[in-house]
DNA sequence: CCAGTATAGTTGACCCGGTCAACTATATGG
DNA sequence: CCATATAGTTGACCGGGTCAACTATACTGG
């Protein structure tokens, strides 16, 4: 905790100076730091009162209505009095005003374009990564776009190290399920059937908050069966439905490619999973206790039939 | 790219948020925050001439010799002429001074921490990841603390899964290499030899900067061979001699567990690494074009000889 | 050894961004 | 129709910070 703390601190120190420096090149334009952050609200909500402006923005009265006398004056905005309200006016920006809040943004984004212009295509998607994954951190609540998509390049190895930290961390599963995961992943990989089988990871605007596998287990006596493993949504996302999106992902993909079930291996102790699982109509079929994982735990395979199985698969 | 840009200005948006909502918490001290940054500079630096103050911190010289007479009336800090140069004063903190300067160390640390407590373990260990990732990526010269470290849970997997992101980036080596590499770190986990096999983590202030496997390969006709594996440096942490170290820890550790020799597989374009195996005493005693990355690849062995096999392993 | 220039620190004047509270004008609810 | 609430404006003021002029001492080259 304490050297949390302490790398907290440091980081915030730094990128106090970081934002300053890129704030300061910024400067020079007519307007200061809270007239721009201003005057791009008036653009996004325009027409605009001056009301809605002060409650989004916690402005002072006093201060926003000098701010918004000035950008009058200055041709940014104009204010025109409606039928509703006779003491209120409904603030419009102008061409010119439209054209300021191009330019400090243009002039904004230059700026991070210059400091990342020093990386690399990797080390800038590094950045990215950890930048928006420390926001959603520090903040669940953040505003994020949830896009399922295939795995990219190292992926799969990222979901088994994922897999064993999380499991070590909140259930003590060690290197007996860190080895089991390692070796699920790089099965996978050897044997992937392209168009049979898929990996899809959840990114919360990139970041991989979650992901699951669907492997092909072949044809068996009940029909051809498919596989869910390694379903595992990070905590930082929880509570967004990600473990739902996975799930369904695979249930449609089985669907389309004709599964007739899909089976998976999961935990007595993993409520969350469980709930998950029996909403999307899995059922429990089997349980037993074993040791793979150090300590002796109670695993239960778990079904979905998708439809009966064929009549020509059967002996 | 621009959705980088994007990435990091609304990481910007956020953690300016952020960072303001912790310092006007702590704005009810006596102090502002230049005062605050001040006291803090004088007592790690003490004793100091304002001169320096002034350096460091970028200030007015107005207005630092202002806050100066401020600490110095409030009993926070003492000036008393040296021999040295009777135009400047050397500047001490007082007990009380101290005193202010730890309340105000204390309340930001308890803001920070009031903020991690929300999270879990895991949740607050990638919080730190994340930032400190973010801050050597931003600013390579950063000061970072070096230290090797076995793996813990999950690294093993994440060595994999950085190789597979570096060299697909840097060399477009994908899913042949993934998979190698995903069962090059499966098997180390699976048949892990403790005491005789080890896995080192170069940690720069705790994040993952670079990473080795050493294996053992067994007896041989020219003695027992350990074997180096996976050894990566990340792109954020290169050029601070952690490829060497972690060269190092390898044939320290293979040294004392009384190996005859190292070998290790290598690629012909991988320059500076050979530049760094030949550093550290590795020659190169064969070479081939292989096909395992897809592309074919010239491949090479290197070997460095520990001391010559013993008499008793040879037939 | 002195003139000229540089440096350490102080002080007065001032500016900008922002807050506070009083004020006008209109709206709304009982 | 009155009491109260809300939209917006205005004057007074404050803190943080900059700028330039000033004093006092130090250094450097001739």
């Amino acid at each position: 905790m304490e050297h949390a703390i302490e790398a907290v601190r440091t980081f915030n120190r730094f990128f106090t100076r970081h934002v300053g420096a890129i704030d300061r090149r910024f400067l020079d334009s007519d307007l200061n730091l809270s007239e721009a952050r201003l005057l791009f609200e008036i653009v996004r909500r325009q027409p605009v009162m001056a009301n809605m402006l002060q409650g989004a923005l916690r402005l002072d009265r006093g201060y926003l209505s000098r701010m918004l006398a000035g950008f009058e004056k200055h041709g940014l905005i104009t204010r025109e009095r409606t039928g509703a309200d006779a003491r209120a006016r409904a603030i419009a920006v102008t061409a010119a005003g439209r054209a300021v809040a191009d330019a400090i943004d243009q002039r904004q984004r230059a700026a991070v374009a210059q400091d990342l212009g020093r990386l690399g295509r990797t080390e800038r998607n590094d950045l990215v990564q950890a930048l928006t994954r420390a926001r959603l951190l520090l903040d669940p609540a953040s505003p994020a776009e949830l896009a399922l998509r295939p795995a990219q390049a190292g992926e799969v190895s990222q979901i088994a190290a994922r897999q064993a930290m999380l499991y070590a961390e909140s259930h003590g599963w060690g290197h007996e399920l860190e080895t089991l995961v390692a070796e699920t992943a790089a099965a996978f990989l050897r044997r992937f059937k392209p168009g049979r089988e898929q990996c899809w990871v959840a990114g919360l605007d990139g970041v991989m908050a979650g992901a699951v596998f669907l492997t092909d287990e072949g044809p068996t006596d009940r029909g051809h069966a498919a596989r869910l493993r390694l379903l595992h949504v990070e905590p930082f996302a929880r509570r967004r439905g990600i473990g739902d999106a996975l799930v369904d992902a695979c249930t449609g993909f089985a669907r389309e490619h004709e599964y007739d079930r899909i089976t998976l291996w999961t935990h007595t102790v993993l409520e969350s999973a469980r709930r998950l699982y029996a909403r999307h109509g899995f059922v429990c079929i089997a349980s037993d206790v074993h040791h793979e994982f150090g300590e002796p735990v109670q695993g239960e395979t778990w079904e979905k039939t998708l439809r009966d199985a064929p009549a020509s698969d059967q002996p």
